[in-house]
DNA sequence: CGCGACTCCTGCCGGC
DNA sequence: TGCCGGCAGGAGTCGC
């Protein structure tokens, strides 16, 4: 559900309530997520102020002076701001209190999520081997050329891989492939430096586009306070089989990479 | 090591 | 209308 658009959005929501407040208590009525949640958190959460709010990949990073809480929001999650008083819903697994009188509040229905505390979080087992964030400077087509040599895996999987690049999920990433016009199933490494420039550079337009509208809402996925995202009006090829491709008017093609769904438009995409 | 399959969990949607 | 199979935006782990 979250690709980097999403959290980000949410990181964005969240950030004005949250940096400067203290936390005064930590709330977990489900600690059955990705892993169990430790009492870690619990531990050494209360009593901290939040210093800022960052995001790495797909994680949400609560920074304090004395350690960082994780939040990844798996398929599923949300985060919203409540009063400390309204009731919790059924998959409201976690709240962190504010002194503010309002709490930062988690949701995740399918509990693929997940709540770390650490004290180094780039250190983080999760983080460590991410790659780099396809919006900063270290990532580019140059880069993704040479991290493709001598691999056979199809491209799609390839740059939806976190330790090639972080963030692109699997909307974004037939959309990215869609805009540079390359074929999802292309091998990562028959494909040419000049094709890579294209591709990068798709996804940095991508994402920023999806950020600027807040994300995308499918399904059940809201963003931050359960907002919507505006960027589904935008998806050229994500969820249009059978649709007529919005630059030659052929319909949309679905077929299955890596287990998950693809789209893209056999006439444009080679 | 690279790669593909499998897995976790709940909710929803489409088809019969 | 109701039930059921299939699928869902992630990503770690396992087996080959």
């Amino acid at each position: 559900m979250p690709e980097l658009p999403e959290v980000e959005t949410s990181r964005r929501g969240i950030e004005p309530y949250v940096v400067g407040e203290r936390v005064t208590g930590v709330v977990i009525r489900d600690r059955r997520l990705r892993w169990p949640v430790s009492t870690d958190i619990d531990d050494c959460l209360p009593g901290q102020t939040v210093r800022s709010i960052d995001r790495r990949a797909k994680y949400l990073l609560i920074n304090t002076d004395s350690g960082t809480a994780i939040i990844h929001l798996g398929m599923s999650g949300s985060v919203s701001i409540v009063e400390h008083d309204t009731p919790a819903a059924v998959h409201d697994h976690f709240d962190i209190a504010l002194g503010s009188g309002r709490s930062l509040r988690y949701r995740d229905p399918r509990r693929f999520g997940s709540l770390h505390w650490s004290i180094d979080p780039a250190a983080h087992w999760l983080l460590k081997d991410l790659g780099p964030e396809p919006l900063g400077e270290a990532f580019s087509g140059e880069y993704l050329w040479s991290r493709s040599r001598g691999r056979r895996v199809s491209v799609k999987p390839f740059i939806m891989n976190a330790a090639i690049v972080v963030g692109v999920g699997n909307i974004y990433a037939s959309e990215a492939l869609f805009m540079a016009g390359i074929h999802p199933r292309r091998a990562a490494g028959r494909i040419a430096k000049r094709r890579y420039d294209d591709l990068a550079a798709a996804i940095k337009t991508v994402l920023k586009k999806a950020i600027k509208a807040g994300g995308t809402t499918l399904r059940d996925f809201y963003g931050f306070n359960g907002e919507a995202g505006y960027f589904q009006q935008q998806l050229e090829v994500y969820g249009r089989e059978d649709e007529p491709c919005r630059s030659c008017g052929r319909p949309v093609s679905a077929i299955v990479l890596g287990q998950r769904a693809t789209y893209y438009c056999k006439n444009c995409q080679t």
